[in-house]
DNA sequence: TTGTTTTACTTGAAGCTTCAACTAAGACAA
DNA sequence: TTGTCTTAGTTGAAGCTTCAAGTAAAACAA
């Protein structure tokens, strides 16, 4: 068994400034959203990924893939959203094991109401904070651990 | 009422990487230290800031600011952490309001004994997708967003 | 075709987090 | 000193997430 190797200075302070973000960041958000709405960041997620998605449906797996949830989490909070009228579930034509959720017109009418807010706060809470050229390097070096994390994320679809 | 100004292309993609990575890399890590100790990645960062801190304690208070938690959040955990045999709480001399919790011996051990693994997970979750600029760049990067969510976090205290 | 494995999803229980309400002590003000 | 405000922390309940177990259909294998 050899030493481990401890984090030099600069690994340190990103390793715990993605922490913090992580721990900041969307208690944040689920205030605003909380507040605007009575959802979590994840309840809105999971109405934005719908909302853009062709025919605003699709099945649950690729949904949780979207959402980087696991399909019991997706599937208690289909739930949820199914008895606040905003999701519906239905069957897949050529695949019984396939539920597909559907985005209803009330969960629309809620995304949109909620996205310009919930914009406004992403911006206030990070992307204003940062310069372009800040953003461009977050957008790339995300990526990497990303793609670390999960090498057939679907946000590296279209790389 | 103005039009919100919607996500251009790399602000598009910083954000979905941040909050995909928000979700992939504790869920690993929670895997990985749930393995090893049966405890999750926020007892872990309990447990490594007492034993960080000079004579290995920390006023209630403190250790929620340095785990970003809130005081509830905190107490919970600690009652946990407390019943196995991790953590004691004492009263604070000077003031009667402040609870101390003190990291025991056992609890010493049991972070001596899962920091290896856990540092090995961090490295290749996470900082072996990256150049050293890289990490120098998330660094700065990191720390301006954390520096916007809370502008006296204790990880910008040494700057 | 029959049996086996894999895929897609659901469910209930246990554990974790948040929220609101509460206790108690220190600080401050008149 | 007396009353008021603020700070520090705890608690129980409600809601959320994970985990393990289960169902059912599709794919595969012999």
């Amino acid at each position: 068994m050899t030493e481990p190797r401890w984090l030099n200075a600069d690994e340190r302070r990103a390793w715990l400034a993605l922490l913090s973000i992580n721990t900041l960041l969307p208690a944040a958000l689920d205030t605003q959203l909380q507040a605007a709405g009575k959802l979590s960041l994840f309840d809105y997620n999971v109405l934005a990924m719908l909302s853009e998605a062709e025919g605003r449906f699709l099945p649950m797996s690729e949904l949780a893939a979207r959402t980087s949830a696991s399909l019991s989490r997706l599937s208690h909070v289909v739930t949820k959203l199914q008895r606040r009228g905003w999701v519906e579930r239905e069957a897949h034509p050529g695949d019984a094991r396939v539920t597909v959720a559907h985005l209803t017109e009330a969960g629309m009418d809620t995304i949109v109401s909620l996205a310009p807010g919930h914009v406004d706060a992403v911006r206030a809470l990070m992307l204003d904070a940062m310069t372009d050229e800040d953003v461009a390097d977050l957008a790339r070096i995300g990526e990497k651990i990303v793609a670390r994390l999960d090498d057939d994320h679907w946000i590296l679809r279209e790389r």
